[in-house]
DNA sequence: TAGATTAGACAGTGACACTGACTAACGTCA
DNA sequence: TGACGTTAGTCAGTGTCACTGTCTAATCTA
């Protein structure tokens, strides 16, 4: 399992490195009450907000756990709720400017991140990477 | 960001892919009491049994975590401790039976999962994939 | 043999994530 | 239009995971 560790595990390598970086980022320049958790909700609110029932499909969570993320996202900032104009029952849950500041740090990170791989793999490795990840996008995810 | 997502995001749909199968695979089969945290843990195990604190370092949890999820993975009888006959402090963690058994499953559910992405991309790029992951695994697995 | 290191356990705490039960608003159809 | 099923979200309670800090016992080193 050493020798030829399956692709899934592969998969998770990089992942989890890219993760790690751009949480310790975020710390490191003043966004430390983010958690991984609310990270992976808030970088799916789409930029006219999203409303948490979608956020908690997408993140593969329930909506409670999600109400909670957002909870603490809202108690420290990063994004608030507001009434959906369409449906009086729903609320969007929309960035805030301190949370806007915090993603585009961490997109930054990620930009960097990325052109790291590609220095290591070559440009032409790493454009096929993404393009076969595309792919395997449409058989493994529900909400592409 | 729908539009096109950053690759570390595009890495972790298919692992999470993966890892979901699995799990559901091996309780629908009678392994209903293993968790993912566990499972993470138990897939590092050699096969002459790890130590819990070699475990623990490549989960990237503490020992005290490791320590906790081998507890859980003794009482419902996957692994057990036996003395390290090398180091009298150190106990490995070895796979019992039963634990060998659901391994088994396992293996064969990524094998078919993986093909399954073969079918889908093609054995070339399928190949490339996998060569490419091999070798960004080189700047992004600490414990390669 | 004294001192530093290492393996692992115990206690306590906080963060997630779940099920189940509930309210309020929406949509439909007779 | 009003009863009925559906959907958005919350509240309460529980279990799992992961952490820090502290401790012991065994090992290694000088």
């Amino acid at each position: 399992m050493d020798a030829s560790p399956n692709v899934g595990l592969l998969l998770f390598l990089p992942y989890r490195a890219m993760e790690s970086r751009v949480l310790t980022t975020l710390a490191s320049v003043g966004y430390s009450d983010i958690t991984l958790a609310q990270a992976r909700v808030f970088q799916r609110i789409g930029p006219d907000g999203t409303r948490l029932t979608d956020l908690a499909e997408q993140a593969q969570v329930t909506k409670q756990t999600a109400g909670f993320l957002v909870d603490q996202l809202e108690r420290t900032g990063y994004v608030r709720r507001v009434p959906d104009p369409a449906d009086g029952r729903a609320r969007l849950v929309r960035i805030t400017e301190r949370g806007a500041a915090a993603q585009e740090t961490a997109a930054g990170v990620v930009a960097a991140m990325e052109s790291e791989w590609e220095q290591h793999l070559g440009s032409r490795r790493m454009a096929a990477l993404r393009e076969t990840l595309l792919r395997l996008r449409e058989i493994t995810d529900p909400y592409a």
